[in-house]
DNA sequence: CGATGCCCCTGAGAGC
DNA sequence: TGCTCTCAGGGGCATC
């Protein structure tokens, strides 16, 4: 469920209560994931100083003192929780532990930190830091989309030549790094892109419209993601999920909100996943 | 190499 | 109430 802003949102709301703390306890509940935890996983985080919070995509990484660096990945359902914690004027009382809670950090300064997992698709794993780069997960990865290496240039390499759908294009993390189902959708609707365009079919026009719209959808996530946190600490202590009101997502057989379409939303299957697009301004032949 | 399907797993919601 | 079915914000892996 999680796709950039969401983690970026999470990583936010960490950095008080992790960075520069000391992980007194860790309790791995389970023996995986999606994938094993590493040997001796809360052993080699028991007593280590967080030095900084992190992240990469979708991926959240701690350095620690020991010169190894956790990373979280949290899949489709995976959630942190935080919980005696003092922030501003608000105390969070400690969450009793609740069912699919995964894996749970103690600080030096008594907070609980929450992995709670239901699908388990996330992921954990401890990797020297200074070859964190090279980490499986991570060294495949293409550029992020907010950073100075994304560009319109960027965008245009990753489509050229590709028989592929857009949307099956910008999902792959190999080409661009960070968007999920949710901000593909709402990118090429922005765009006025149809999500089964070939990736060779789409012009240099569309192309500077979609390297513009990829990045104000994650801003305007971005930001929303950022406000919430101001509310997060009188509330349940879950970090990263926020309102936020979609163009297109999960709005089949609504209006399109774009002013004087007048279209109505479509939902069709691509490789196994839905996409949202209006017919309408979102035409099947590139318009221009 | 590129494209596509399958699979991991639990839970929510719709329909009967 | 309960059954069955579909779907869910991710992504690795096998296959052609």
């Amino acid at each position: 469920m999680p796709e950039m802003p969401e983690v970026e949102t999470v990583r936010l709301g960490l950095v008080p209560v992790l960075e520069g703390r000391v992980l007194t306890h860790v309790e791995q509940r389970r023996p995986d994931l999606r994938f094993p935890f590493p040997p001796a996983f809360a052993e080699r985080l028991r007593g280590q100083r967080v030095m900084r919070l992190h992240r990469r995509s979708k991926y959240l990484l701690a350095d620690l003192a020991s010169g190894e660096t956790l990373l979280i990945h949290l899949g489709m359902s995976g959630r942190i929780l935080v919980s005696g914690a003092t922030l501003g004027e608000f105390h969070h009382p400690i969450r009793p532990i609740e069912k699919h809670d995964h894996v749970v950090f103690t600080t030096d300064q008594g907070a609980q930190i929450v992995f709670n997992d239901p699908r388990r698709f996330g992921a954990m794993d401890l990797f020297p830091s200074a070859e964190m780069a090279r980490h499986p997960l991570l060294r495949d990865l293409g550029p992020e989309p907010l950073g100075n290496e994304f560009s319109e240039a960027v965008l245009a390499r990753a489509l050229a030549g590709r028989a592929a759908p857009i949307k099956a294009l910008l999902l792959d993390q190999k080409r661009i790094a960070g968007l999920g189902n949710i901000y593909v959708c709402e990118a090429l609707w922005q765009a006025r892109l149809h999500p089964e365009t070939p990736g060779h079919a789409v012009t240099a026009g569309q192309i500077s419209r979609l390297t513009t719209a990829i990045v104000q959808v994650l801003r305007d996530a971005l930001a929303a993601g950022g406000s919430s946190l101001k509310d997060f600490r009188h509330t349940d202590g879950e970090l990263g999920y926020f309102q936020h009101h979609f163009s297109v997502y999960d709005r089949a057989g609504q209006g399109c909100l774009r002013s004087g379409c007048g279209g109505r939303i479509e939902r069709i299957t691509q490789s196994g996943r839905s996409s949202w697009f209006c017919p309408a301004c979102q035409p099947v032949l590139p318009a221009d």
